[in-house]
DNA sequence: ACATGCGGGACAGCCCGTTCCT
DNA sequence: AGGAACGGGCTGTCCCGCATGT
């Protein structure tokens, strides 16, 4: 059956619009470059996405349900407290590296927030904020939780702006680690030689 | 004489960009909107500004000596090491806040790194390295200098997403000063007790 | 057997296009519109229709058909002259008032009178001229014959565009009888309180 | 100065689209085959008329501007009574054959009734329920006057449709004279021989 | 010099009528 | 008869010159 067939069309589809639209953002992307890009034509998308905006919601959700499944290993194995955040986004940060699709789901998220096609924080949010709560005694001494919390955004944002920009020397993920390793580290026990 | 004026158009034009690039970024501004937002006609804005690129261009310009004098400001009062990067984080992230020309600035930094229009790093990254290397021994025990500069890069890029998404809760600013806090109080200091 | 199915599904579609084409005429009725309001598939209606102009032709000849039965049950019983004229005209009013396929019907005949489509006059014209005609000396008195026939064919074009506009106070029936009313009574013969 | 060829502009492009919806309807008229038609750009176009719908709206202004024009040298010289009904429908009759921009305004008044650019009527039927109305003591005895200025309304929509079928033997204000003849004349008065 | 009105093309996004497999 | 895909065409609009005023 042909079933499959589309399959992989909206698949090539998504994928294709996710590269431009990582790359050129939501106005900068024009449908006749996706489509050249996925090697279909204007009528094939057009017969799957009625619309740019439900193009890009479907590039959002699929983005969203790629961290889904990246968290879920994460959150796999128990890590508690602080370790926990480390991982999670030093896992965001690879993601957004390796694949276009979260990629774009980032940026249409900031993009394009009152669409239902944006908001990709909903998807990693939640874990964040349930981390930082419910370990709350794990991370005694940190701290206010919602600072932390306020912290990973930052962290996150800055990986994506990384990603984008291309500061990356040696990979985002590293980055995000070792930025991690000198907060936790010896930073703020500077006054050891005094 | 009439060149007042024209000096009032082009701000005028500047400004009304300004605030369309910051909303909508460079592909989903359009000229005619530019135009009604500032009072002015199409004709008026070809005269000063030849093409879209040169209006960034202006638009950039404009955000880059803002910043410049901001961070005058700043350097003016002779801060050390660790305390004068708060400083500058914490005002960039107010200037942000504050002035849509430098917001604009900093998207099309981004969005079009390629252009000449681009990079609204180039106005304040020197400062940073300079703050960094030039005050190394200031920093000792902080690790590798070069983190310090990621470090920098990070909070700058996520107070500029927090600016764009509307997550201030207090305004950036604090949140700036509130994760520098965190970081270089006790923060990681917390195994002590164990 | 399906063929029943078949059959219905043809009206099903038949009907539904009559009513999209009596309301935004031919170009402006869409194929999809169509199968959405009639439950069928595309592929159903390719099916029986290979193009769009075939569905018109099918509304056309189904208009045709009624027209025909509705004027048959008219001429059955012999009123002659002047009178069967008002009846045949008064009928086409009512017909084109209640029934959405002879609207259609009447309204692509006008559009499209190039293709075989079009052409509803083709059902009742002959009729009017054999009235007109065939019963000379029952009309005589009334001038020329082919000013008679002209006065249906404007007094049916009247109750067409009655019934699009909607002009209907007591239903076009009645208002073409009134006018024929109007036309034989008194009339002309005005001067009479000279 | 330039202005009098943007309304040269303005003219040929609302006489090329006035030919095209008469012959072809709203719907069925495409803009880029009004620009050729006109000897103008597309950028041309949409400079005078921001959409479709402006366009149509600026044709039916223009076609009940000339329509009001047409009258006003009927009702000039004081024919009153039916008389001045006659004059009436036969100068529309002349008006809807001789202009095609009357034409235009009329079908899109008739197609696109809800819109603004609608309503051709507006512009002649007050004169007709004034002459109706005003003089009903000269009509004194042709019946109730709601009947006279239905009969105008059927007569002027029969001479539409003559116009656009092109039914016209000798022309449509000569149909519409002469069925007024036959109407006002010996009509309704032939049994009296018997 | 500064500003305007008008016009020029080029796409963009959307949709449409149609056909090809299944 | 159904789902999928195909091109082409339509409307809107966008970014930009080129005349002309002032």
């Amino acid at each position: 059956m042909s079933q499959e067939r589309a399959a992989r069309t909206r698949r090539a589809l998504i994928t294709a619009a996710a590269a431009e639209f990582a790359r050129n953002g939501y106005a900068g992307t024009s449908l006749a470059r996706v489509c050249s890009a996925a090697g279909v034509t204007m009528g094939a998308l057009t017969f799957h996405f009625p619309s740019k905006t439900t193009l890009a919601a479907a590039v959002g959700a699929r983005g969203a349900d790629l961290t889904h499944e990246a968290l879920r290993t994460v959150t796999a194995h128990p890590a508690r407290g602080v370790g926990a955040l480390v991982e999670l986004t030093a896992t965001l940060a690879r993601l957004l590296e390796e694949d276009v699709v979260a990629r774009a789901a980032a940026r249409l998220g900031r993009e394009r927030a009152d669409t239902g096609a944006g908001s990709w924080h909903a998807a990693w949010m939640p874990q964040v904020r349930e981390l930082v709560t419910g370990a709350a005694d794990d991370v005694e001494g940190y701290g206010d939780p919602a600072d932390l919390e306020l912290l990973a955004l930052y962290l996150v944002a800055g990986a994506e702006a990384a990603v984008q920009t291309g500061w990356r020397g040696e990979g985002t993920e590293e980055q995000v680690r070792r930025l991690w390793k000198l907060l936790l580290g010896g930073f703020g026990s500077r006054p050891s030689p005094a």
